[in-house]
DNA sequence: TATATGTACGAAAACGATTAAGCTATGGCA
DNA sequence: TGCCATAGCTTAATCGTTTTCGTACATATA
């Protein structure tokens, strides 16, 4: 590896002047920076990351703390979609990022964050109530999370109580009356939908059984069916279900045809997220796509802000709209 | 941040004490090592990364170069789960993963990888012929490609032509005769699947018109319904078709559908990769389930490997089975 | 002419660690 | 008693940068 002492030897300049060259510092002469950058660029030199970091304490490197509650990783479509926008954003402006590692747990995730002397974090997916998560976050790195809101830290939120109201909005538009949620676990994303949920049944004037609340885990397709089954099982059942999310909804689907019933002549289905198989089966699913693209890209953005300009930034959070797809699982009555 | 400095002066002892006592050398007294744990420990000392990386020239961080061809990214099923597996495993042995930065192309991969002095790199999913990958893999960096061998070295191959013929075999034995094949893009992986359904074929004695056999771009469900359309106007139309991968697929049911026919007592079909939408949507895919866990474990392991012990380990190609799902989507004829 | 100003560069410290080499007691042994 | 090992530390160099403070010289100003 070439270093500014092997170029400084070539140039017969000093190091500093070397440094300063490559750094375009105005207190040097043109002709020897052009000279400089010449040799440089023909000894194939390229700066020492560890160094640079050593001495300027900043590393051009973002943590990226990604933990599937189910533990699928990265196989989780929406956080995926969302870290990818994230990606692309930061890269642009000159960041790499790394994983904080959620596996083998032998150091604390703030730990681990010291050690790499990360310039930033990103909070994409994980357990929010986790104390590691929570020692992060109290920290003074400068931190986005996403679909969480800490106190005094800046957040990315997917719009859950409106997107839930426009899903309800548009089933009830189809005519449905009998309508059914199965729910994800208790978070706050939950929350908020199912808050919204009855919010928008009440304004709507719908009259919602508490048999027709169901609970299963996010993406987990056998609990969805499961409580697809129950739901038709009831002397009166809905005529469409909403479910936590897309993958889930298609275990309810597998379930409903089990039963040998359509989709959606006999009973109507809508998820949530919008992932991309969602719109590639037969029939199309239904579904509030969550704006997974400019989330990401938003959490970039106010990451590096709060990184590069700290005073100036307004912590806040951000609030970003999905919007129904109609696919074709959702009939009208 | 409290570094060794602070520490030493602490415990009235030099660094070098410090550092050789947190590194648990033999030279330093069991009391005083302990002493000076004790206080790092109540100091909320953690190493800086950084500082000795620049020393030891070991930065216990690997890139992974995950270009995907079309753009998609991390969104790339297949790929991303081989992702998570490396991620898991290397995370055991203390390593970290950094992307290398495919988007913004200030510098080229290698140039990337010096800057960040990764200990190796794992090429998951790029285009081989790009010349930047070309300079990376004939640097001295050690590499793991998945599914594509470069000479000299290591690779994790996923066994395409075994893949190949353990599905068509698997059509054949349902009875099908009027077999169609639409390959993806020319590549490695192409044209090894290409070859063994071919081989395959002649050896199961079936005969294939080149009408059978199209072209789509992976992953592209409108190309796959378009190139299906074309299979169904044929005046002998196949049985089963077979797509470049599970998403082509999709896209191919949806063509068939569209004509009226059902799936798979009109016409059978199957997929490639075994990603998990397949496994939920009705009729669940049929199709070759590619080991993304082995695949993913083999390049963290080949990689450290390759890291730690440069002498003793053995170029290789590792290949990787993978095993027929039998969904329903497969008809008997 | 004497002084101020500006330009172009260099010397050296510092960032936080690792490590070879050197120093100093201490105890063992002839 | 004299000598040598050994254990236990310390000194100091080093990794590759950045950055502050000088310095030397040329030019402008009074």
């Amino acid at each position: 590896m070439t270093s500014m002492k092997d170029i400084s030897k070539v140039c017969g300049v000093s190091i500093a002047t070397v440094s300063k060259a490559l750094n375009n510092h105005k207190d040097i002469g043109e002709d020897t920076k052009q000279y400089i950058r010449r040799v440089a660029k023909e000894m194939g030199y390229y700066p020492n990351s560890s160094a640079r970091a050593l001495k300027t304490q900043r590393t051009y490197n973002l943590g990226v703390l990604f933990a599937d509650e189910a533990g699928s990783g990265l196989t989780h479509d929406y956080f995926v979609n969302i870290l990818e926008a994230f990606k692309r954003t930061v890269e642009e402006k000159g960041y790499d990022i790394t994983f904080i590692n959620t596996g083998a747990q032998t150091r604390s995730y703030l730990e681990h964050c010291r050690y790499r002397d990360f310039d930033g974090v990103a909070v994409v997916c994980v357990d929010f109530y986790d104390r590691q998560v929570e020692e992060l976050v109290h920290s003074d790195i400068p931190i986005v999370t996403v679909d969480h809101f800490f106190p005094g830290r800046a957040a990315v939120i997917s719009d859950n109580v409106r997107g839930m109201r426009d899903l309800l909005t548009y089933v009830h538009s189809r005519g449905h009356r009998r309508i059914a949620y199965i729910h994800g676990a208790d978070s706050h994303v939950t929350r908020n939908r199912l808050t919204s949920f009855f919010n928008t049944a009440e304004e709507l004037g719908l009259n919602i059984p508490d048999a027709y609340i169901k609970e299963a885990a996010y993406r987990d397709t056998d609990g969805a069916g499961r409580a697809t089954e129950e739901l038709l099982g009831l002397s009166k059942p809905p005529t469409c279900i909403l479910y936590p999310d897309d993958f889930s909804c298609f275990g309810g689907m597998n379930a409903i045809r089990k039963r040998g019933l359509r989709i959606p002549e006999d009973i109507s289905v809508a998820g949530y997220d919008g992932i991309r198989a969602g719109r590639h089966i037969e029939p199309c699913l239904t579904t509030l796509v969550q704006d997974t693209e400019r989330i990401g890209a938003r959490v970039g953005e106010k990451l590096i802000s709060l990184i590069e300009k700290p005073r100036s930034t307004i912590i806040e959070q951000i609030v970003i709209d999905g919007r129904v797809y109609e696919g074709r699982t959702v009939g009208r009555v």
